[in-house]
DNA sequence: GACTAAATTTCGGTA
DNA sequence: TACCGAAGTTTAGTC
């Protein structure tokens, strides 16, 4: 990994174009070629990169850069894409390489997936007498999160979003909609279960007569026993 | 902006929970005390973060910790949220500070705009006869990207995406819903443009009877001579 | 401030 | 490899 700061501007075109008129940053070149542009602010996303596999070409300027203060060209190329990343450099404040290895990776733990889990393994918080068919029941379109049965024996789906908007009710209607075409199945109901559900989601759900339930994911992992906190 | 390069093991507890093993890695602590911790592969993304507003606070190990080969800690805090990001070094190998000053910003041009913009300057390339009414029509839910008329006089809304999935066609689905219960308006057809379209969109687009345009961008850039290259 | 839509989305899983 | 959906999504714009 190298390390430089550098008084810089930098212009990007492919899939869109863009220019970062001249300032200091940081500009750091990975092992795998690949390329950031970060300034002081703003976390967690550089203000230009390019993606690996590139290659990075340093060329001298002509004359004219020369005159306007330029002593350095980066030129990073994307290999598959014809995207183009130019960095004009005018002074390096600093520059370090340093050697990191591989990283062994991340660990995630507490995503949409574990939120499944959890109420797969407590279906009564639906209410009583519901019981679990299946998660990841499979559709012709695609996976629904839980298929359950209400206390009656009737089918229900169940759509389980992080955050509830729009869209994930959209998709919950649309495996309903599916579901409901097939005889073994039919009637279906549909429940909506998020963290959170914004109101415009809600609404809806409650014109298609959809039920919302939210997901309290601490309580949940406190009938979990089996979750190991790490701190 | 402080760059550290360091041994270091990384625990995350906020939204999810996360773990990264020991591994050398370069840690930025920016001016608004936002910290990335990145590797030296995988661009764009950082490994783990915090986004400011936070605060960093370096402590000691305690005993135990010292005797694992802990020579200090960063706790790093969200100000709103209770995330917190907690980063256990090990061994130090650089460590330097610097002043870059503010960031003037980034200058965009392109994407989905720009095609808006190319298809609403050749309104034709939807057929014989079609005349543009207005870009970014507004709707009770929010802007339809083009209004138009075709051959016949009838009303088209037009919904165009750089790449078209299910999302944006059940956009355009809910606009031409609420837009077909407006009398002045209706019958109102819908095309559905984009550069790419996937053959889900293509077929739910196909069963609601949206027509679909594929839209080539080089070739619009073509027709539209005002615009300029940077290279 | 809340909500919606876009992103050079990126990233991971699965068929 | 293509496609689909999630993301600690983040970010920008509008109402």
């Amino acid at each position: 990994m190298r390390l430089v700061i550098a008084r810089c501007s930098v212009d990007y075109a492919g899939r869109l174009s863009a220019h970062l008129p001249l300032a200091t940053r940081l500009l750091v070149v990975k092992a795998d070629g690949s390329v950031l542009v970060h300034s002081d602010s703003l976390s967690y996303k550089p203000l230009n990169w390019m993606s690996p596999p590139c290659s990075l070409a340093i060329i001298e300027p002509d004359s004219d850069q020369r005159d306007a203060g330029v002593t350095e060209i980066w030129k990073v190329a994307q290999a598959k894409t014809a995207d183009l990343l130019v960095i004009s450099i005018h002074q390096v404040l600093h520059d370090s390489r340093h050697e990191l290895g591989v990283d062994p990776g991340l660990r995630k733990d507490g995503v949409e997936a574990h939120l499944q889990k959890l109420l797969a393994d407590n279906i009564d918080l639906l209410g009583e007498g519901y019981r679990l068919v299946r998660r990841e029941y499979m559709t012709a379109i695609g996976p629904v999160d839980i298929l359950a049965t209400d206390a009656g024996g009737g089918s229900v789906a169940i759509e389980i979003k992080r955050r509830g908007d729009i869209d994930g009710l959209e998709q919950l209607t649309r495996y309903l909609e599916l579901m409901n075409r097939d005889p073994r199945l039919a009637p279906v109901a549909g429940i909506f279960a998020a963290q959170e559900i914004k109101p415009q989601a809600r609404m809806l759900a409650r014109d298609r007569g959809i039920r919302c339930l939210l997901l309290d994911y601490d309580a949940m992992r406190g009938l979990d026993d089996s979750h190991s906190r790490l701190f």
